[in-house]
DNA sequence: TTTAACTGTTCAACTATTTAACTATTAACG
DNA sequence: CGTTAATAGTTAAATAGTTGAACAGTTAAA
């Protein structure tokens, strides 16, 4: 069969993408290792992306509880990378930001990574991993939409 | 700009695999949630796949240390999914085999999983899906190699 | 036969996560 | 207004997964 069935496309991709991630993650913690975990390091580049940002957009945008959050954001808390204040209109609330320190170690950790990615993105022909790019933007769309309900 | 450069690719790269990620793993949890995690799962199909195989294998082939395996094969032993039996030839090796209850319930977790993945892979054109689970595993031999050194 | 290598385990420490109970604050409405 | 709802975040206990170091038992090599 020179045309592949859907099931062989499935049983392929549920490999091929938990493969991937365990590859990928285990290349950035040898190769980066910044005293950064995986969600640490995605963390510091939520915050440095909206700038501020609350513990109940942090739980939603990574889909986990809020105690999961107060749990991360202590750690990095206590090692000075982020920090927190009250909101004074609303003190419910508190507001997460980059500390100078947390801002140094994400951008420093942050060119590792993009450099490593980048190695790998070069291996390959430029239409092809563009194409393939779009087709996971598009997955991860659907996956939004499946996920909401 | 219409054609994107290196940085724009590497840059939504990055974002894209993290965030497919967490979400293909939350949409497992909630809409599988068979008792097993998503690591177990992958462990008791690796186990599947091969008949029987020793902790060592496991820990190379998720590419963690051996006492990680350990750890999670006593989970999986307490719950009676996973038998242990020393090679009597060479008292080191214990070799790890699917008990009836564990290949039961991969089984079904497996078609769940299946269908799962099948219903967000029948929204992509076929030739798209195909082509994007070809760069896929292209891109898992190119981490193997990088990982390897 | 002593030494080296290998297989797997145990233990302490850590990150990440969930659930449930809780504090403090703000909003709603009767 | 005052009681009740909802909201934002924390705490605590439990579980999963992980590393690193030390260790036991077994086999291979010198």
């Amino acid at each position: 069969m020179n045309v592949p069935n859907i099931k062989d496309l499935v049983d392929r991709y549920i490999a091929v993408s938990f493969s991937v991630e365990k590859k990928a993650a285990s290349l950035v913690k040898n190769q980066i290792g910044s005293d950064l975990t995986n969600d640490q390091h995605f963390t510091l580049r939520y915050i440095n992306q909206v700038g501020s940002c609350t513990s109940s957009e942090l739980a939603e945008v990574f889909d986990v509880k809020k105690s999961a959050i107060t749990a991360m954001i202590t750690r990095m808390w206590e090692k000075g990378l982020i920090q927190r204040t009250r909101d004074e209109n609303d003190r419910r609330v508190v507001y997460l930001t980059l500390t100078e320190k947390g801002s140094e170690l994400y951008v420093k950790a942050e060119e590792k990574i993009h450099n490593l990615v980048e190695s790998l993105i070069n291996r390959f022909d430029q239409a092809e991993i563009q194409q393939f790019i779009e087709t996971f933007e598009k997955l991860d769309k659907v996956l939004s939409q499946s996920n909401g309900q």
